[in-house]
This record gives C-alpha cells, structure tokens and sequence, in this order.
DNA sequence: GTAGGGTTAG
C-alpha cells in the first residue's frame, strides 16, 4: 500500500514559484485531497463494514474519473473494490474509451470479468467496442460480440451500431455489413458508422450507394454524414455527385460547419476544380484555420505553390497543423530549400514540430540531396526525440540515400530494432539508384527469408536495380514471379521497368511487343522509356513512333518533344528539328531548365547553363579552362552530338563546357577541401559529356565525384563510373 | 437513462 501513502503524494514541480496556471493547481490540489480521503478510508477500513467501505471506495473512484489526470489513480482503486456496481464500471470504462486509453478499459473490463457476478449489462457494450475500435483489437472486439450475444444485448441497437463500428475499425467490412444487414432499427448514427467504414476501406463507390439507400429509407442525413459522402465524392473523384449533394446541403438548409466547409473545399479541388473550391473559400464569411488549412493542401497537391502560400500568408494565426501542410507543400512541389527555410522560421516562432512534420521536413532534404543539411536533419530526430520512429527511420534510409551516402543510409537500417516492408523497399531502391543491383537482390531475397512479404512497390525497386545493370534474366524472372508467386497484378510503373531493362539493353523489338501486349493502355512514363531507350540506340523510326504515340497523350509533353528533336539531331536531319523546335515555340512549351547544386560550407549552391551570377563566376570560369586544357591532355574533346540546335561545332562546344554540373564542379575544386569527395545535384539527366567529363576529373584530379541526376546515382573515381556507363 | 457518429486540416 506504500504507493497509495500520504508520503508520495506530488508536490508542486517548482515550490518556490506560484503555479502559473490555475488549471494545474486546481489538478494537483484535488489528487491531493483525494489521495488523502482515500487514506482516511484505508485508515478506519477496519471499522467499517466492508459495504460502507467499498460505497466510499466507489465515490472516490467516481471523483477520480471526473478528471483525465485522474484515471490511472481511479484504475488502482477501483482495483480494490471486490464488487463495483455495474453503474460504477459503466462510466468508468466510458471515461476511458473516450480519452486515448482504449487499452485500460480492456484492463478494466477484464478485472470486471474476473471479479463476482455478472457486473455487465447492455450499457457496458457501447463504451467497451469503442475501446476495442480504438485499439482495433479484433480479437478481444469478437470474444465481446460473443458475450453479448450470450447475455441478448446483440439485438440492442445501440449494442449493435457498436458492433458495426468496431468490426469496421478492425478492418472487417464485411461483418460490419452483416451486423448492419442484421439490423431491424437503423438511425442516422448507424448509417454513418457504416459509411464511414466504406471510406476508411476506400471503397468510396459503396458509399455512395449506401448513401441512397439512405435516403431510400427516409433517414435524413445530418451534417456529418453528408462531410463524409462529400470527402468520398473528393476521393472518388465523382464531381457531379459531389455537385448534387451540395446542391442538396442548400437546398435542404443544412448546416454548414467548419468540417462540411473543408469536406466541401477539398472534394472540389479533387475533383480538379480548384476554381470552385477558391470561389466558395471567397464566399465564407468567416475562414477559420481549418479550411484555410485544407486551401493550402488543396493548391499544395496541385502543386500550386504559390496560391497556398497566399492563403498562408494571409492567417494571423497559424498552427503546427497549417505550417506542416505549407512545408510539405514546397517539399512535395520540389521547391526543398523553400521547405526547409519554413522548418526554421516555425522553430524561430517556437512552435515544436511534431512527426509528421519532421517527415515532410525529411523529405525535403531528400529532394535537396545536401549530405550536410541531411546530418544536422538527423541529429535534429535524434536529439528532438524523434529518431525510434519507424517511420522516421524509414524517412532517413531514403534521405540519406538520395543525399548521396549509401553507407549512411545503410547504418540507419541497420540500428532499427524492427524493419517493415518500407524499410526494406527503402534500402533496394536505395541499392537500385546507386547502381548496386547485387545488393539491392540480396536485400530482397533476405527480407523474404525474415517473413517481410515484398509489395508491388519492392517490385519496382528490384526491377529498377536490375534494369539498370542490365541483369535482363533475372529481372523476367522477377516480373514473372511477382505476379505468378506473390500475386501481384502488375501496374503501369512495373511495365515501364520491364519496358526500360528491355529497351536499355537493346532488345527494343521485345519491349515493344510488351507495350503492345500489355493488359494496361500504355501511358506517357511507359512510351517515354521506350522512346529514350531509341534515343541510345539509335532507332530513329521505333523513337519516332514512341514519340508521337506520347504526343497523343499528351501534346505538351516537353520531354517528348526534345527526345524527339534530339533524335533528329543526332541524325541532322535540322528540318525536322527546326518543326519541333517551332511547334514548342508556338504552343509556349520550353525545355525544363537544367540546373545543379553543389554544398560548401553549408550553403546550398545553384548553377544554371552559362550562368556567371555566382560570386566567384570569374575565378569558376578560370578554373573551368585550365580542366578543360588538363583534360585535352589526356585525350577529351567536347562531345558535341546531344547538342539539339543547328550551330557551327565552335559554338556548340561553348554550349556543352558550360553546362551546370560542370560549373559546379569546377566550384567544388575550388572550395572544398583537397581530396574530399565532390557531391553535385542536377535536376536532369547528366549529358554524354559531362558524365566523359566528370570520370577524367576524378582520374586527373584524384578526387571522387558523386552526380544525382533525376534518375539515378553516378559514382566517378578513379577514372571509372559506378553506372559502367550502362545508364 | 450511464450508451452509439467528425484522427475536421498536415
């Protein structure tokens, strides 16, 4: 009993100062009091009969459940009393199925289970499969179906709606169904249970069914039922059904509270029609946090970043929630260093990020691909609290990996205590970009062989690895055992692999076979690869055809269009590539402008072609002509052949040496320490020439040179590439 | 008569 003694009872934290907020001292001095009538109790036990004791017993618990903080001590008491009335275990297990302690009122509802008589009527079931939802303890959530149905409670349709919810909750829509089915009284509360069960499951199209034998039974839909059809009409992007029950929201005067207005705002933007959404934002008398919040993930997701950042900028007051959704805005929208800039404002303002923060937060360093922002991210997670997190840790494996640091990445996998299929699909991606296919199959045979069943994404990351090194039979037999094995159907993102390990080693008539096979229209990704794999071969007419079957797709395709143009280039046929280059002027299509980063000193470099706004640009410029004489030394001359634009080869030789990746690795030799390894980002694909220019570097200079472009990993040392140039 | 519905937005 020496934890229940006066000795123990909590003092102030700081007993010298006034409590600052009244909320605490009036917390703190009620356990107090508490605690002390309960000693009074424990103190004269022995002269009371043991009813009166436990009656005071049942009070205090009573007291304690008034207050959250109060629970775990009301838990222990509650423990003593050998026959609590029903009454008494009933709001005590509704007190704790409605905080976030679903597992203690499984506690308790054993303890009642265990002690004399029955101690549960039908009350007890509403509050108890709300805990066991909570939980999603299936298990204990049936072992509870089956008592109430041995006692009769199962035909009470409060009992029931909680058996809907529960087996909805633990992932079982069917049975949730059957009770639902079972059902002789359904009411709004049943309907939505079982609604929002279909669109927890995702299977939206339900839902709207569902919703029209709603009102096919004349149960009129509330406020929170219509948000959850809206949302579903959002995911499901239905936008005429959305439209109509809008339409029916007005018509009918329902009220529309801040969850039915960002219901109503995200399904619209989903829907892709962002207008609509801005317009009834406009319309709002009163924009509260939350749908302004929603207006910023809505702009965010199409990647208009700016739009979100106006509405951002306009809220006074901002929460973690909103500032969270701007940062992942810029991460997701590719815009990392805009991302990270916010992380520190937040911090400057003191709001603490939370995990989901950290993981946009992570993301956006993965996209940036500076090693050392990367290491001050991760010593952040670590001191912050955040680093056992399986999902963080999983963030970390891509960062790192992305950042150029196989090997960090690596070390962070190995220090998990427990490794999902993420983690494991992390790390053979990450094999796969570095070009390590070797590894990246070990990973996947290993996984198999702990219990960690691939999906369809581990499936992209192997066939990634294995296209590109080249293992063409090892990669068939992967595809066929994905889907003939694992059971998994194959998607547009699995063709495209198997259309590029075919196309890259050159059995182009294969790959085309397989587009034309396929039991998927082939899209954009899958006539790209296809199209670049001729480009490498050279297969003017099958690229040709690959190009234009893309541009049915999608005419502004610009990556269509300048494959194409560089086909024609390559062969100088500079009509052809006069009409391309015309039709992009017309239609206002440009090239993505390619550009590099290089980190020194902790600062993010930037370089676009030719570009002279760097500081240093004279001295860049220097140096950039002393490597090229260096380099002609030892045999390199300027390729000039990708170059797309009919010009005299002078020119077309100043085009090529002043590409971005070259001007920052001419800074790199410049400010970085000798001998250390340069890191360089480019946001395309890296030229013939520069990756020829980049090896002879790492020979002449002796330095290691590692290249991100937008596919994959390039490690020059030595002379040598860690793609063996089959990229 | 003590009971059932919104992880609202990241």
């Amino acid at each position: 009993m020496s934890s229940l003694s006066l000795n123990t009872v909590a003092v102030s934290p700081h007993p010298t100062k006034p409590n600052t907020t009244t909320t605490t001292a009036t917390t703190t001095t009620t356990l107090i009091q508490l605690k002390q009538v309960h000693a009074q109790i424990l103190r004269r036990s022995s002269n009371l009969n043991p009813s009166s004791n436990s009656l005071l017993l049942q009070l205090l618990v009573s007291s304690c459940t008034l207050s959250p903080h109060h629970l775990d001590y009301a838990l222990r008491v509650f423990d003593q009393i050998p026959t609590p009335h029903t009454h008494l275990s009933n709001t005590f297990l509704r007190e704790l199925s409605r905080k976030a302690e679903p597992k203690k009122a499984l506690l308790v509802y054993e303890r009642v289970r265990r002690k004399e008589g029955l101690g549960v009527d039908r009350f007890t079931f509403p509050p108890l499969l709300k805990a066991v939802s909570k939980a999603s303890a299936l298990a204990e959530g049936m072992e509870i179906h089956g008592l109430a149905a041995k006692l009769g409670f199962d035909s009470d349709p409060f009992v029931e709606t909680g058996l809907v919810g529960m087996y909805a909750a633990c992932g079982r829509i069917l049975e949730a169904r059957l009770v639902f089915d079972k059902m002789s009284h359904r009411d709004v509360v049943t309907w939505s249970i079982m609604i929002d069960g279909y669109c927890q499951s995702g299977l939206f199209d339900y839902v709207l069914q569902l919703f029209e034998e709603m009102k096919a039974s004349n149960v009129k839909p509330d406020e929170i039922v219509l948000s959850k059809i809206v949302s579903a009409c959002g995911h499901a992007k239905n936008l005429s059904y959305g439209k109509a029950i809008h339409e029916f929201i007005t018509e009918n005067n329902i009220v529309v509270d801040p969850h039915l207005q960002s219901a109503l705002v995200t399904m619209y933007a989903s829907c892709g029609s962002i207008d609509f959404a801005q317009e009834l934002f406009n319309k709002m008398s009163t924009k509260n946090l939350i749908v302004s919040t929603a207006m910023v993930c809505a702009y965010s997701k199409l990647g208009q970043v700016e739009n979100a950042r106006m509405i951002f900028d306009q809220l006074v007051e901002k929460d973690l929630v909103c500032w969270s959704a701007m940062i992942s805005g810029y991460a997701e929208s590719d815009r990392p260093q805009e991302a990270l800039k916010l992380f520190n404002e937040m911090q400057v303002l003191g709001i603490k990020p939370d995990q989901v923060t950290m993981l946009s937060v992570i993301s956006a360093c993965a996209h940036l691909g500076a090693l050392d922002q990367a290491k001050w991210i991760h010593l952040y997670v670590d001191k912050n609290g955040f680093g056992r997190a399986l999902p963080i840790s999983n963030a970390l494996i891509d960062m790192y990996a992305k950042c150029g640091s196989l090997e960090r990445a690596r070390q962070v996998f190995e220090k998990m205590r427990r490794k999902d299929v993420i983690s494991w699909t992390s790390m053979i991606s990450a094999f796969a970009m570095h070009g390590n296919a070797n590894d990246a199959l070990n990973f996947f045979y290993q996984m198999q062989d702990e219990k960690i069943e691939p999906n369809g994404v581990t499936f992209v990351g192997v066939l990634y690895a294995c296209s590109h090194s080249g293992l063409v039979e090892e990669g068939r037999r992967i595809f066929s055992s994905m889907i003939n094995e694992h059971n998994i159907t194959p998607k547009h993102e699995h063709y495209g692999c198997m259309v590029d390990l075919l196309g890259r080693a050159n059995l182009l008539r294969e790959a085309l076979d397989l587009v034309e096979t396929m039991p998927l229209a082939p899209n954009v990704v899958i006539w790209g690869s296809l199209m670049a794999a001729c480009q490498v071969h050279g297969e003017t007419e099958l690229g040709e055809f690959a190009a234009k079957q893309l541009l049915e797709l999608e005419p502004d395709h610009d990556g269509a269009l300048v494959i194409l143009s560089n086909i024609y280039a390559k062969e100088r046929r500079w009509n052809d590539v006069g009409e391309v280059r015309n039709l992009m002027n017309y239609r206002g299509i440009s090239k993505e402008r390619g550009h590099s980063r290089i980190e020194s000193n902790n600062e993010v470099h930037e370089f676009l072609m030719a570009d002279r706004y760097h500081k240093q640009a004279d001295q860049i410029y220097e140096k950039l002509d002393e490597v090229v004489s260096e380099l002609k030394q030892v045999g390199y001359a300027p390729n000039t052949c990708r170059v797309m634009v009919d010009l005299e080869e002078e020119e077309k030789k100043e085009m090529v040496l002043c590409h971005s990746e070259k001007l920052a690795l001419c800074y790199g030799l410049i400010s970085n320490a000798k001998g250390s390894c340069i890191r360089i980002v480019k946001n395309l694909r890296i030229c013939e020439d520069c990756h020829t220019f980049m090896k002879l570097v790492s020979k002449v200079y002796g330095r290691e040179i590692v290249v991100r472009d937008r596919t994959r990993f390039h490690h020059c040392k030595n002379g040598v590439c860690s793609c063996k140039d089959y990229w």
